[in-house]
DNA sequence: CTTTGTGCAAACGATTTGCAGGATG
DNA sequence: CATCCTGCAAATCGTTTGCACAAAG
C-alpha cells in the first residue's frame, strides 16, 4: 500500500489537485496506514514532529481527495467521519470494544446478488459490515 | 409495524422505561415511520400540530430508546443520526441521491459465512448495505 | 416520597466558512 | 500571473449537559 513520492505525486495530478505539501502529507499518511483514521488523528499525527499543517488544512484535503476518488469516508463510529485510502471494493469488520475498522478483503465473502430486491431500487454496490470484537480486546 | 397504544406501553414498561407522553410520543413515531428519521425530523414531526416535547427530550428519549435496545440507530449520513425501530436483523438500502434510507429483508440474501475472517477477529453480526437509487429519483 | 424525566439555555465537539495572504502549475 | 491552497478565527450544526421543576411508580 505505501508508495513511492513520485507516484502519490503523479496520483495527485492525475485527478487535478495541486500538489502542496500539506496535500501531500495528508494523502501520504492515509497511504500509510492500515487503520481508519479521524481528520483529527490525521493532525494529530502530522503536526507529531513539527506543526505542518492546520486544521481546515486538514479537512479540505480530505475533502479535495474524497471528491476526486482517491479516499473513502467510512461512517461507523458516531459523530465522526474516518478515512479510508483504499479504494477497492471492500468490506469492514468493526470492532464494538475499541471501535478499531479493519478492511475485510473482497474475496472473504461469495457475491451478493442484489436481483432480489424490491423492484424500483436501483442497486449500484454494496458492502458488508461486520461487527464484532478484535485480538486486542 | 404499527402498534396499539397498550402494546407500544407494555414494551417501554417492560424495559423498566416510565412512561411519559413525550416518550411514548418518540417510540410511537418511530414505530409508524418506514423511513430512518433523524432526531431532528421526529422533533419537528412531534411538534407540528402543537408543541409537546423539547429537543433535549427527544434526543434523551432515543438514547433511553437505543439502550434498552427498542431502537437502532443508522449511521449511513454524513453528520447525522438515524433512527430505526425496527430492531430485528435487517439489511439497509441507501439512496445516494435523496439519502433515503430503506429497510431490506434479511431472507433478501443468502446468509454469509463468517468462518473465513483473519483469525483473531470474533464476529458477532454483521449486515449488508446496498448504495444505489430509489424510484423516485 | 423517591426516583426518573422534562425543558431551557449554555456547553461541546466535529466540521465548515470567510477572507487575506501565498504557493502552484 | 491566474488559479487554487493555506491558515486563522469565527460560525455552524448535531448532540450533550447542568440544573430546577414536575411527574411517574
Amino acid at each position: 500500500m505505501t508508495q513511492s513520492v513520485d507516484t502519490i505525486i503523479k496520483t495527485l495530478r492525475s485527478k487535478g489537485l495541486k500538489v502542496t505539501p500539506q496535500r501531500f502529507a495528508v494523502y501520504a499518511n492515509l497511504l500509510s496506514r492500515q487503520d481508519h483514521p479521524t481528520a483529527e488523528q490525521i493532525l494529530q499525527d502530522l503536526n507529531k514532529q513539527a506543526p505542518t499543517s492546520s486544521q481546515a488544512t486538514v479537512y479540505s484535503a480530505l475533502q479535495a481527495l474524497r471528491d476526486v476518488g482517491l479516499v473513502r469516508e467510512v461512517l461507523l463510529e458516531e459523530g465522526v467521519s474516518r478515512y479510508d485510502a483504499n479504494v477497492e471494493k471492500h468490506h469492514h469488520f468493526y470492532c464494538r470494544q475499541c471501535n478499531a475498522i479493519e478492511d475485510i478483503p473482497w474475496e472473504t465473502f461469495p457475491d451478493i446478488s442484489l436481483d432480489h430486491l424490491r423492484p424500483g431500487l436501483k442497486a449500484q454496490t454494496y458492502e458488508v459490515t461486520v461487527y464484532g470484537t478484535c485480538d486486542c480486546c
